[in-house]
DNA sequence: CTGTATCCTGAAAGATACTG
DNA sequence: CAGTATCTTTCAGGATACAG
């Protein structure tokens, strides 16, 4: 499953169909890591959500909070009461996916000052060839 | 830093100017985690890239792998020869990122079944939902 | 309050052709 | 071989208005 550097990598080596892809968790979906943590305390209501999440509007929370129900880490509960009350909480699916993202903001956290370093020297370098170019 | 549900979730509970969110391993970068697992064996080449990245373009990989480079999780080595010969490799910190990267991997494998279902469940009760209101 | 319906924009990705 | 240069496409995300 992990070749070696002296073997060629085979053109199998991802499947393009593989579902995975599609998690929407690992795909593009700018806010699904937020809405996560967001829903990590304990159910929260459509609007509650909309706080912490600055900047997002109803239509992107809606799709986001639809496809997570899709993949079944997010559940939605609608009381029929009035004014309306929906409240979205994670399922016990959602709950297991917490510990390996933690893993990934943990690391971003830790290594923050590393990569704000890296992205110094990579300009530093540049400026240093665009110099001597010059 | 988790609230309980009880309690209101502060505006400010995400700094929006944070720069984890411009990680790339993070945000978008649609091959970022595939090309990181292309070069968990190794150093690799450019063209030796582009095998198993079924579908990239030379224009996308070569984007991708600035990107990488510029957050120091990837190196790249020239080597004065002819024909020309790159190397790109993960740096140390690269190689740190794999631990955290694995945990969510190994849950999306361990938990795709669980997924589809969850998918079809959705799908099933969108039908059921339709067909009486039709 | 909890959304949906439109319309729009910008950035990422792809196609294609070409260069040192 | 290892890219760059353009041009086009696509689509997530945003703005705005409105509905149950």
């Amino acid at each position: 499953m992990t070749p070696t550097a002296t073997e060629p990598l085979p053109p199998d080596f991802f499947d393009p169909d593989c579902p995975v892809r599609t998690v929407p968790v690992l795909g593009g979906k700018k806010w699904t890591w937020k809405i996560m943590r967001c829903l990590e305390g304990g159910p929260r209501r459509f609007s509650e959500l909309r706080v912490p999440l600055v900047g997002i509007t109803s239509k992107v929370l809606a799709e986001s909070l639809r496809a997570m129900e899709y993949d079944g880490v997010v559940s939605r509960t609608e009381y029929d009461e009035n004014p309306p009350r929906v409240e979205y909480a994670l399922t016990p699916l959602g709950h297991t996916l917490l510990g390996p993202m933690d893993a990934v903001c943990a690391w971003s956290r830790q290594n923050l000052a590393n990569l704000l370093e890296a992205r110094e020297a990579y300009e530093r370098d540049e400026d240093a060839r665009a110099g001597r170019s010059r």
